[in-house]
DNA sequence: GTCACCCCATACATCTGGCT
DNA sequence: AGCCAGATGTATGGGGTGAC
């Protein structure tokens, strides 16, 4: 069977509709406001809108079928005791009819998007490859030189073969590939065997397939994988917890246009870089008081679901509650991709600052219950462990990870899906980690508060020098790396996976790793 | 007790605009 | 012309809520 079958989504799209039946509508220059007032008008026409509601009519049955049939039962998948939720894509429909279709031993070869290896939505398809099929091969394209016209260069898919029946123990994958002819040599004389189980280890919660290219990526994963993933929440450490603040759309009725008494910042992925604050000027602020508000109400809800599942009766206290923007917080941009110069940016934000949902944050201050009483504000981390945490996430190190998993968003279950080594105060690698990355952070007096906290005078020893600042990094860098237990080997190997930065950055940060082979201890 | 509807958290065959 | 960094709209599962 041999088939390349269709990519889109079953999802009405309101743009393209009336895109159709108005000159005005375009698909994304038009602000959500300019278009639901065009829609409006474009709805008093009685055959406009029985059309509309023709199309709209056509997909909910579609849908329901869809997730109800039998033949369809791996299009999701239960990860965390949560049924995985994603759009029904044409896609991953045809490989489960195509696994169905076929007779035991049969063979199947499809081209689909690369979603099939790495999103949290296909997991079910994953499993249902991974032990009721033989993979045969994994060939992943980057559409770099369009060898699909009109599809984005940067969109990533794959030739996908298997057999029907027993399971797949191991199996051939070449990644990143732009030549259709290498297709030929593959997987004789190009590729990589992927054992199943060490794809089920590094990725227990979606099996997701890390893009390997060589042996010794393998052999690196392995060696990080001894420390525990980031989203398992272990007992006398520090844990992350992450969310999202604003939606710029759904949220949009609070961004005002101009700063004001009482307005804070929306603080956008564009505004911070690793370890640096401050680039360029808002676009948005919000009436604190105003956002306060939604922001206390979502925070009033979880606290009465917590109060109705237990046997607690308590009344929810709102004025209790500290909110994470009144905190200095871990966030990262979730638009990036593999082939960006970096692919995880974080920092560290002081407080008064709001974020929209391309930034993804860390909840800092949640509510729970113990011994009958309520308790308000609870926090899984301290100063010294975000700061920690920040340091690792935005090195070389994490982010080669990262490219390895990441298409075009850093998604939630890529983080937490992070092997992270929990130290904490007691740990000799620990601080001179966090001081290095609180001289980074702590440069402006908005910072003072959390220098203080983690053992410096004020933002003024803090480091501002870029000389200064690069050492400081590549010193990071270096300590990280041996945190990992890595050999100069695997460090170059994964400092050279990082084509757009400069050389000299990766020789100092190369030169740093040795010079703590020697100096183990120096801080 | 059941159903219809709403809200929340999350994901994404894209598209635009700035920069070099 | 190519790279990079978002902006945006909408569906999903899942849980809550209120009407009947």
């Amino acid at each position: 069977m041999i088939t390349n079958p269709p990519w889109e989504i079953v999802k009405p799209n309101a743009k393209e509709f009336f895109q159709e039946h108005s000159a005005v509508v375009t698909k994304n220059k038009m602000t959500i406001k300019e278009f639901e007032k065009e829609q409006d008008k474009l709805l008093v026409d009685e055959a406009v809108r029985d059309l509309w509601l023709a199309y709209l009519s056509t997909f909910a049955h579609q849908s329901a079928w869809f997730r109800a049939a039998p033949q369809f039962k791996f299009q999701s998948a239960v990860v965390n005791g949560k049924k995985t939720g994603s759009d029904i894509n044409l896609y991953k429909l045809f490989v489960e009819q195509c696994a169905n279709l076929l007779r035991d031993g049969g063979e199947c070869g499809i081209v689909i998007p690369s979603g099939i290896y790495t999103d949290l939505g296909a997991k079910g398809l994953r499993d249902l490859l991974f032990n009721q099929n033989q993979v045969t091969g994994l060939f992943c394209f980057e559409n770099r030189e369009e060898i699909f016209e009109g599809v984005h260069r940067s969109f990533k898919f794959v030739v996908l073969t298997f057999a029907k029946g027993g399971s797949t123990i191991q199996f051939p994958a070449a990644f990143m590939r732009h030549k259709v002819a290498e297709l030929a040599t593959f997987p004789a004389q190009m590729g990589l065997q992927l054992p199943i189980e060490l794809i089920r280890r590094l990725s227990p919660d979606s099996h997701s397939v890390m893009e390997f290219k060589s042996a010794i990526d393998m052999q690196i994963a392995e060696k990080m994988l001894k420390f525990p993933l980031l989203g398992e929440t272990i007992e006398g450490t520090w844990n992350l917890r992450l969310t999202n603040e604003f939606h710029m759309t759904n949220d949009s009725h609070l961004f005002k246009t101009e700063p004001g008494a009482g307005r804070l910042p929306l603080y956008e992925g564009k505004h911070f870089h690793q370890f640096t604050a401050d680039h360029g000027q808002p676009k948005y602020w919000l009436n604190e008081n105003e956002a306060r508000s939604d922001l206390i109400t979502a925070r009033i809800k979880q606290a009465k679901k917590l109060i109705t599942a237990s046997t607690v009766s308590a009344e929810v206290k709102p004025e209790m509650m500290q909110l994470d923007y009144e905190s200095y917080r871990l966030a990262f941009r979730d638009v990036s991709a593999s082939t960006n110069e970096r692919t995880f940016i974080g920092t560290i934000l002081s407080p008064n600052r709001f974020c929209p949902h391309t930034v993804s944050l860390e909840n800092v201050f949640f509510d729970s219950i113990k011994n009958d009483k309520i308790i308000y504000n609870c926090t899984n981390i301290n100063h010294r462990e975000r700061i920690f945490l920040i340091a690792v996430l935005n090195s070389f190190v994490l982010d080669y990870l990262f490219r390895q998993r990441v298409t075009s968003h850093v998604s939630f279950f890529f983080v937490y899906n992070m092997p992270i080594p929990r130290l904490t105060a007691t740990d000799p690698a620990f601080l001179p980690i966090v001081h290095r990355a609180a001289q980074l952070i702590c440069i402006t007096p908005e910072f003072d508060e959390l220098a203080a906290a983690v053992g410096l005078e004020s933002h003024r020893d803090g480091v501002n020098d870029a000389n200064e600042r690069a050492q400081l990094r590549a010193e990071l860098d270096g300590l990280i790396a041996h945190l990992y237990g890595l050999t100069d080997d695997e460090f170059a190997h994964i400092l050279a996976t990082f084509p757009l930065v400069d050389e000299a950055v990766i020789a100092a940060t190369l030169a740093a790793y040795r010079n703590y082979v020697h100096n183990e201890n120096r801080l």
